[in-house]
RNA sequence: GGCGACGUACCCAAGUGGCCUAAGGGGGAGGUCUGCAAAACCUCUAUUCGCCGGUUCGAAUCCGGCCGUCGCCUCCA
């Protein structure tokens, strides 16, 4: 069983075969600090966390990395508006990139280059493309990538450069391109912008250069896996694959993935129509992050997902149901043979979520697969037909397999506080008692302190209620 | 205008020629269990896959047309 991923370059799915066997080094662009991004970015990143998890589940080493854009119109636009310094602004929304990735359990990529700190690498990439004649400059100091100069331009995105519509929006300082459909490598200096002195000049880096000088000063001139959002195919990913290849005369990138949008109210969201959702916002209206992460990362990447209110509550409901099932696991306790068949139902469950994943990341079979054990497991629970060592063996496929996903809760329970504690002890006596009124009474306290409790075979269980974090302890 | 993706139940979403009288999650309706509650389990909730033709012994899956939705075409994850 092996790897198997859609490729968008030559549009098919094709083995994973590393350049260097057992090592995988993936590029995913990252965000532009220019203010927090929304959960539709996130999804995208979302998905190269999944691809990552599940490709060192899979056994391999995995290098990756993931650039944050530090500097570029949009940050200097924004600063200027409120008045700071741009290395302030870009610092305070990495910082909230960061913090949300966080509570996302997005993996932490093994490097975060930041553009503003590759300076050096960018100017060595561009003086490569002047020497190589595919690059010029124009009068206000700008370098601009001559498209003319590389034929295979467009066939990432499958457009014809001779098709391509000349947009409106050309600012008056590209007027100096020898054709409109060039892009900028470089920005020559501006009043008001930052500036960098270098060999090509003073001014500052364009977009696109910055993740192919990133890229490879990180994962050099050839890599196997660069990921981003499929709005980035033109014209970023065809600047990198041009720019890229026309310096080093190699293939830059092996496989290209590329995540659908996130859909809302019809459409793609995104900023410009305001159809946004923000991690903080939905924090503070009480949403699980684990459950805003099994929404984001539950339908296959190259599909758009439709997101909403009720996606989230299904989301939410889907990772109680996986809590309560580990909780139960973690609880029973039953002196009995070992149970013949759980093995092999756990070994299939194993299979056809693996089977699912390597089938381009096809996430929808693989959680098939994982509720169909939790059903099973669940009868079993029921039936008593476990032993307390198969309850714990089972508890650990889950959790292992949710190495991938990143959804269940975590290994430490919260610790209440005594008097709560107390209410529960009490309860349990009471229970033991089968003093049902004074068991009722202490039910309702608890309930009124935040607390909801469940009575099981194996004990009572608790978790806070409302919205947010909630995971099942178990107690007595 | 050019290029591309998609249309499966109340919602989300797999399946891309026979194992489909169509996964899984959510929601809803009944039931079992339980002192009660919750959880869990069981049954039901698409004889049908946008519409119309065609190919085939056989199609949700292939082909053609039509309708609809979305995306990209130098801000974009």
């Amino acid at each position: 069983m092996t790897v198997r991923l859609f490729d968008t370059l030559s549009g098919e799915a094709r083995e994973l075969e590393p350049l260097e066997p057992g090592h995988v080094r993936v590029y995913s662009c990252g965000p532009t600090v220019y203010g927090p991004a929304h959960i539709g970015n996130f999804r995208s990143f979302l998905f190269a966390d999944l691809l990552v998890r599940y490709l060192r589940y899979r056994g391999y080493r995995v290098t990756w990395v993931m650039n944050i854009t530090d500097v570029d119109d949009k940050i200097i636009r924004g600063a200027a508006a409120t008045g700071i310094m741009i290395e302030e602004l870009a610092a305070r929304y990495t910082e909230q990139f960061l913090a949300d990735a966080r509570t996302l359990r997005m993996t932490m990529p093994d490097v975060l280059p930041r553009a503003t700190a590759h300076i050096p690498e960018i100017v060595a990439l561009i003086q490569t493309l002047l020497e190589h004649g595919h690059a010029y400059r124009t009068d206000d100091g700008s370098i601009f990538f001559r498209i003319a100069s590389w034929p295979a331009y467009g066939r990432l995105s499958r457009l014809d450069p001779a098709q391509l519509r000349v947009g409106e929006r050309v600012e008056a300082d590209d007027y100096g391109k020898d054709d409109v459909r060039d892009f900028a490598l470089w920005k020559g200096p501006k009043p008001g912008e930052p500036v960098w002195e270098t060999a090509i000049g003073p001014g500052r880096p364009g977009w696109h250069i910055e993740c192919s000088a990133m890229s490879m000063r990180h994962l050099g001139p050839s890599f196997d896996i660069h990921t981003g959002g499929i709005d980035l195919i033109f014209p970023h990913h065809e600047d990198e694959i041009a720019q890229s290849e026309a310096a080093t005369g190699q293939t830059f990138v092996r496989t290209w993935l590329h995540c659908a949008h996130l859909q809302t109210g019809g459409e793609k969201m995104a900023k410009r129509t305001g159809n946004i959702a923000r991690v903080a916002e939905l924090l503070e209206r009480g949403i699980s992050p684990r459950a805003l992460r099994y929404a984001l990362i539950s339908a296959h990447y190259r599909t758009s997902l439709a997101y909403s209110d009720e996606s989230l509550a299904a989301a939410a409901s889907a990772v109680q149901r996986l809590d309560a099932l580990l909780g139960a696991l973690d609880a029973y306790r039953q002196e009995r043979p070992g149970d013949a068949s759980l093995e092999a139902l756990l070994k299939g469950a194993r299979a056809a979520f693996e089977a699912a994943l390597d089938d381009d990341l096809n996430i929808s079979p693989a959680l098939a697969a994982l509720f169909e054990l939790v059903r099973e497991l669940n009868r079993r629970i029921d039936a008593r037909s476990l032993s307390t060592a198969d309850a714990a063996c089972a508890a650990a496929v889950i959790r292992d397999l949710d190495r991938v996903l990143g959804v269940t809760a975590g290994e430490a329970p919260e610790r209440l506080p005594d008097e709560l504690v107390a209410l529960l002890e009490a309860r349990a006596a009471a229970r033991a008692a089968r003093d049902w009124a004074e068991s009722d009474r202490l039910r309702a306290e608890l309930a009124a302190r935040g607390i909801v409790v469940e009575d099981t075979r194996d004990g009572q269980r608790w978790r806070r209620t409302g919205e947010g974090e909630q995971r099942w302890v178990n107690h007595g």
